[in-house]
DNA sequence: CGAGCGATTGAACCAGGTCAAACGGGGTGG
DNA sequence: CCACCCCGTTTGACCTGGTTCAATCGCTCG
């Protein structure tokens, strides 16, 4: 057990009935580490997660009363996020136990903390980067070697980063400039249109 | 039916394990609709949802291949957000029917949606509204009479926010000076302190 | 007491917002 | 077919809110 989980260490010596206690700032578990899934019945927890590419971790979301923390062991068996106490809070632990078959929620729990992730992280940094992100996010899942990208009208990318329309649409130029991004047809501009990625030049930009 | 669910439409003119398909910007289901639950077999879908306050809609989320849509229809009865298609994209129905019991994973589910959209607004707008914001989330959900908030140390505030550690610290200056925040004992600064809050002065500041 | 850390405050700078103008394509009506 | 309009996009010029850099303060702990 290198990183053990703080939450882990605590039931083990508990009766598993009894809340968890923990005072702000205090870790609860860390990303990569094994235990059980929790309950919040008082205060705030934090999530950080290790943002693609660098080792580091940032902000990935909130749970507040009555969320979850860590339901994603039932089905990976480690905690995804590293989950710390934002302000002094209590954790129950979380369902008991599983009934086999729910796994479909399940899931789609663990897809929907994963999108939160995804979601926080396309309105940190500077402009340049979330555009990067966004289309990066919008190319298909089933990657094929010319990388083709159906990209949004710019109203709508302009709302999902938080910057403005003009700003998306100078970043545009600028990827394009560079080669990150051509326009399928010789069309005027890319915004809404479907246009060719290159990962690289985009990772570099 | 006022604003009806176009996906609702659909899904009684079709059969129902008939994929639905959406082009790009295409409305698939108003909030407050009522409808069936679905998942992305194909493409983006974008939420948006009802700040607190005005009667605006504004971004609230994503989903992607595989995440579902609607799933709080299972515990509200209606749609809690605006779903638009970001890219073509192809629905299917989901889960097919419902195991009951399985209560407790899709209230979780609803909650996490609820907090993806809560943590997205907290990086929205001027870092004064943010920071009220998140103040304002911080407040224990049992409201008394005297508000208090334990804020946490200026640092967490600044990561969630997408702010600077200084930038807070200029907002939280100038609330006290506003008297929507105090001090609970008069030290020096608030960062990381309990405080008494008032909801007016810090909506209006 | 001194070191260290979080918070505060000031000053200068700049990334992105705002405002404004122009363009291109698609649709509509004459 | 053309004239016109509308809407999304692009680009430039300017402005500002927030970041950056730096100095100071206060508390806590060794």
């Amino acid at each position: 057990m290198l990183p053990t989980a703080i939450a882990t260490e605590q039931a083990a010596a508990v009766t598993l009935s009894a809340p968890l206690c923990f005072e702000r700032g205090q870790r609860i578990h860390e990303a990569g580490a094994m235990g059980f899934p929790w309950r919040v019945s008082q205060g705030v927890v934090r999530f950080d997660t290790t943002e693609a590419g660098n080792g580091e971790l940032s902000f990935a979301g909130l749970a507040m009363e009555g969320d979850l923390v860590g339901a994603e062991v039932l089905m990976f068996g480690r905690f995804a996020y590293r989950a710390t106490a934002l302000t002094a809070c209590q954790l129950v632990p979380w369902p008991g136990h599983l009934d086999k078959d729910e796994d479909k929620l399940l899931r789609a729990l663990a897809r929907s903390d994963q999108r939160t992730a995804d979601v926080v992280a396309l309105r940190s940094g500077q402009a340049m980067a979330r555009v990067c992100r966004l289309i990066e996010l919008l190319l298909p899942p089933s990657a094929t070697a010319p990388l083709k990208a159906e990209l949004p009208p710019l109203r709508d990318m302009a709302e999902i980063t938080a910057l403005t329309i003009e700003t998306v649409s100078r970043m545009l130029s600028g990827l394009r400039r560079l080669g990150a991004l051509e326009p399928e047809q010789e069309r005027r501009g890319n915004g809404g249109k479907t246009c060719l990625v290159s990962r690289e030049l985009l990772a570099a930009a």
